[in-house]
RNA sequence: GGCCCGUUGGUCAAGUGGUUAAGACAUCGGCCUUUCACGCCGGAAACACGGGUUCGAGUCCCGUACGGGUCACCA
């Protein structure tokens, strides 16, 4: 069995399909409640509505809940002292404990057809035909073959009073609670029978669950008290809403947490979001480990109204925790995304890794952001022509004649190539002079930004007068991470050579169209 | 409709009878600067309403309004 002070909760969802943020709430503070009174956290599948079943979904539950790194102790697949731990393989038990119940005199047989019931509950205050059943009968029948649903014989009389760690007591009259169905006819439990079945099997004695079985407490004190049982602590989150008036379901298209991970959302990043969703931990600090969360997580700070998913917000967290991320590892995590927008083999990954890492807010912002890398496309002239740096079509022509020559000389005086992937190449057909001249320098960002910086000066223009046209040349787009210099680099000499030439050309074109 | 719950800026939220009502996102302005972003500085922006209780109420009580949940042999 299991200790008898350990505080245990479990994760209980129904294998449907993807998680649901709020799902993913849940499980979440389950486990840091769990957690952080070192206790046991234990994941079950309700999965007794085959109706509703999804393949698969069981497994992307797992995989869900290990990929956000909330380890459970006693699960499915792990096993545990209670087990089994997926519903489906508990029948007998739910049966035994719902026939325990009619003997009592807390439930009885009910021998109507599925509708038939379905149009007894819906109008009030009539009685199911099966409730006055006497006992012996409803039990001959139910053992002679005749099918039967078990349901709760409900009190007509009283108030039940609901003790939540979070709403507090909330107490109901007794009067409008249904006979609710315990077993189905098909000989499964309903979720709020096995509920509360395994939940005092397993040793739950924190229940979580969301606000939309308060109103269903009652009922399931009735079952604890109609057993003897101990009642657990009630902690009721409230929803997440997509707006004001609505809440967040698959159905409107609102991500899973799995959307948001092919969305470049990180893990940690969801997590740490979604934690303070409808929790506070009350001071000025946002950002927290899953392990920092253990540590401070108290129910006290979980909030009873509900809270909106502000997808914004999220990005602002998702950006926090890639801007701190070490650079090697982020450029691990965004190689792919890199790769495939930019093919070019010789260029480098880690370099456009270090531009995106302080300006990205989600990996899949990436291709967006870096495909002029891979390929020049056809741009307006117009691009050139920037009033803050001072640059209209004339000067920009200018410029880039000036920063071609100044490349060229350099390359011809022997420049030797510094690949942003740190391998050197020769440029200018390995023609190195022995000794090297003062001009002979590596192509590397702090040597092109000292060429064009003392070109400029050279000039008598701002910086920005050169580096603006050089980087819509060399980019062919208005806004591009990182600056000219830095793109110069990343693309090479000879490279970077050609795309400011096209630049040229498309300017002196211009030029002529307009003085014709 | 019955029952239950909720209501602090656009959003997340702190606040547990005395505060100039925090902070964050978003937004706006500025600085930095080689475009953008990062970073830094600053602005605008809230206690749903009405009654009580109290010397004093965002905080306690009652009501109203609005919003939500639930009333399945779904979970």
């Amino acid at each position: 069995m299991f200790e008898k002070n350990d505080v245990r909760t479990r994760f209980a969802p129904s294998p449907t399909g993807y998680m649901h943020i709020g799902n993913l709430r849940t499980a979440l503070y389950a486990y840091l409640i769990a957690k952080k009174n070192k206790g046991t956290f234990i994941l079950r599948i309700e999965d007794t509505d085959r109706a509703r079943l999804v393949e698969g979904a069981t497994e992307i539950i797992i995989k869900t809940l290990k990929n956000a790194g909330l380890v459970y102790d006693e699960g499915p697949d792990v096993g545990g002292p209670v087990g089994p731990y997926v519903q489906s393989e508990r029948k007998e038990i739910y049966g035994r404990h719902a026939k325990e119940l009619c003997a009592s005199g807390a439930a009885y047989y009910c021998f109507c057809a599925s509708d038939e019931a379905g149009l007894e509950t819906n109008s009030q205050n009539t009685d199911d035909p099966c409730r006055g059943l006497p006992y012996e009968e409803s039990k001959r029948r139910a053992d002679a073959g005749e099918p039967f649903a078990v349901r709760m014989k409900a009190p007509k009389e009283g108030e039940t009073t609901v003790v939540d760690m979070v709403f507090g007591e909330v107490t109901t009259p007794n009067k409008i609670l249904d006979d609710m169905v315990l077993l189905k006819r098909d000989g499964m439990p309903t979720y709020n029978f096995a509920n509360v079945i395994d939940d005092h099997l397993m040793g739950i004695t924190h229940v979580l669950r969301g606000s939309e079985y308060i109103s269903s407490a009652p009922k399931y004190n009735l079952l604890y008290e109609a057993f003897g049982w101990e009642i657990p602590e009630y902690i009721t989150v409230s929803m997440i809403n997509r707006d004001a008036h609505n809440k967040l379901s698959k159905r409107h298209g609102d991500p899973t947490y799995n959307d948001l991970l092919e969305q470049g959302y990180l893990p940690e990043a969801v997590l740490n979001f979604v934690a303070l969703l409808g929790w506070s931990p009350g001071g000025e600090r946002e950002i927290f480990t899953l392990d920092e969360l253990v540590q401070i997580f108290d129910v006290s700070g979980i909030s009873k109204s509900p809270a909106v998913f502000d997808i914004e917000k999220l990005k602002h967290f998702n950006g926090e925790y890639i801007r701190k991320m070490p650079p090697e590892e982020f450029a691990k995590l965004a190689g792919p995304y890199i790769r495939k927008a930019v093919k070019n083999e010789h260029i480098s990954v880690g370099a456009i890794a270090a531009l995106l890492q302080p300006r990205l807010e989600k990996l899949s912002d990436i291709p967006g952001k870096i495909g002029f890398f891979d390929t020049l496309r056809e741009y307006d002239t117009a691009l050139f022509e920037h009033q803050k740096s001072k640059v209209d079509k004339t000067i920009a022509l200018e410029m880039l004649k000036a920063a071609k020559n100044e490349f060229e000389t350099l390359t011809a005086s022997g420049l030797r190539e510094a690949r942003a992937d740190g391998l050197q190449v020769e440029a200018g057909g390995g023609q190195t002079r022995a000794g090297g001249s003062q001009r002979e320098i590596l192509w590397t960002n702090e040597a092109i930004y000292g060429i064009l910086t003392s070109l400029a000066e050279k000039l008598g223009v701002k910086n920005a007068a050169l580096m603006w046209p050089v980087r819509i040349a060399v980019s062919g787009v208005a806004v591009t991470p990182g600056g000219a210099v830095e793109i110069c680099h990343i693309l090479g000499r000879e490279e970077t050579l050609r795309r400011i030439e096209i630049g040229i050309k498309a300017l002196q074109a211009d030029q002529k169209a307009q003085e014709t």
